[in-house]
DNA sequence: ATGGCTAACATGGTTAGA
C-alpha cells in the first residue's frame, strides 16, 4: 500500500512558469502532475529543466498554443498521445500508465463562443474522447482522466451563474458531454468532500477577478470507481496563483491509496 | 461598455485564452 497523488495544473506557457512549478513541486512532491498549455514545440521541451526536479517526463506540444506533459516520479509506460481516431494537429491530450494507473492528461478545447466553429470543434472532441475513455476502461479499470477541461460541471461551480448562464464553459450540450465522460463510470473526486464554497481552479487576469474570487472551477480530477473509492483527499492550492506573474490557473491535487 | 490581462510571435499589433 501506497499513496499516490495526482495534480493537474494549465500553466499557461511552461517556459514562463518554470520556477513556479519548481517552488510548487519542492512543496508539493506529488507522485504525478499533468500540465497543460505548455506552449512549447517538442523539439524545445525542458527535459532536463524537468528532471533536475527529480521527475520522468512524456510531453506532446506545438509552437504558441496547446501542448501537454506528464511529469511523475516512477517510469511512464506506454505513453499515448492524441485521441486514436481523431486526426487533430492540436496537441491536448497525452497519456501513461504510472504505478499501474492509467493516467490520461487533457487540454480541453476552449470553445470560443455557443454556436462558433471552436464550439463545434469542442463538442465532436469531447465526443470522442469518450469513446477514447470507454476503451481506455476496459483495459484500465484504474484510470485517472485530469487537466483542463474548459466546462464548470455544475452551478456552484461558478462565481456568478447568472451572468455566466447559458454561455461557453456552462452551456448544457458542454455539461452534457462531461455528463457522458462521467457515464463511463469516471467521479469527480473533489467532489467526495467537503470543500471550501466558492472553490474555484481558474481567475481572468482582468478585472482583479482573483481577489474577488471571481473564478470557475474548470480544472478537473476524474477517477474509475475502483481508484475513486481509495481517493483520501482533493483539493485545490490556490498559493500559486498568488505568486508574482502566475498562471490564470491553479493546481488541483488528489491523493489514492494504491 | 465585448473592454479589462497575459503570452506568443514579433519587435507593434494581432490572435487566443476563458
Amino acid at each position: 500500500m501506497s499513496t499516490l497523488r495526482l495534480a493537474t495544473w494549465n500553466v499557461n506557457s511552461l517556459r514562463v512558469r518554470l520556477p513556479h512549478l519548481g517552488e510548487w513541486l519542492a512543496a508539493n512532491p506529488v507522485e504525478v502532475l499533468a500540465l497543460q498549455e505548455t506552449k512549447i514545440p517538442d523539439e524545445d521541451f525542458p527535459r532536463e529543466a524537468i528532471e533536475q526536479l527529480g521527475y520522468r517526463v512524456a510531453w506532446y506540444g506545438q509552437r504558441t498554443y496547446n501542448g501537454v506533459a506528464l511529469l511523475a516520479r516512477a517510469p511512464l509506460e506506454d505513453v499515448a498521445s492524441g485521441i486514436p481516431g481523431f486526426p487533430d494537429e492540436q496537441r491536448r491530450v497525452i497519456a501513461a500508465t504510472v504505478d499501474g494507473v492509467r493516467i490520461v492528461n487533457v487540454y480541453v478545447p476552449n470553445g470560443q463562443s455557443v454556436g462558433s466553429d471552436k464550439y463545434e470543434y469542442k463538442l465532436r472532441w469531447l465526443a470522442a474522447l469518450r469513446d477514447y475513455v470507454a476503451d481506455a476502461l476496459t483495459r484500465h479499470p484504474r484510470l485517472a482522466l485530469l487537466g483542463d477541461f474548459n466546462i464548470a460541471p455544475e452551478d456552484r461551480d461558478v462565481h456568478d451563474p447568472r451572468a455566466w448562464e447559458g454561455s461557453v464553459h456552462v452551456s448544457e450540450p458542454e455539461r452534457a458531454a462531461l455528463g457522458a465522460l462521467l457515464a463511463t463510470g469516471l467521479e469527480d473526486v473533489f467532489r467526495r468532500f467537503e470543500q471550501p464554497e466558492k472553490s474555484y481552479s481558474w481567475w481572468d487576469y482582468r478585472m482583479m477577478a482573483f481577489r474577488r474570487n471571481a473564478g470557475l472551477r474548470i480544472d478537473l480530477i476524474l477517477a474509475s470507481a475502483a481508484l475513486a473509492r481509495n481517493c483520501g483527499a482533493c483539493h485545490i492550492d490556490k498559493a500559486p496563483r498568488r505568486l508574482e506573474r502566475p498562471s490564470d490557473h491553479a493546481p488541483v491535487v488528489a491523493g489514492f491509496d494504491i
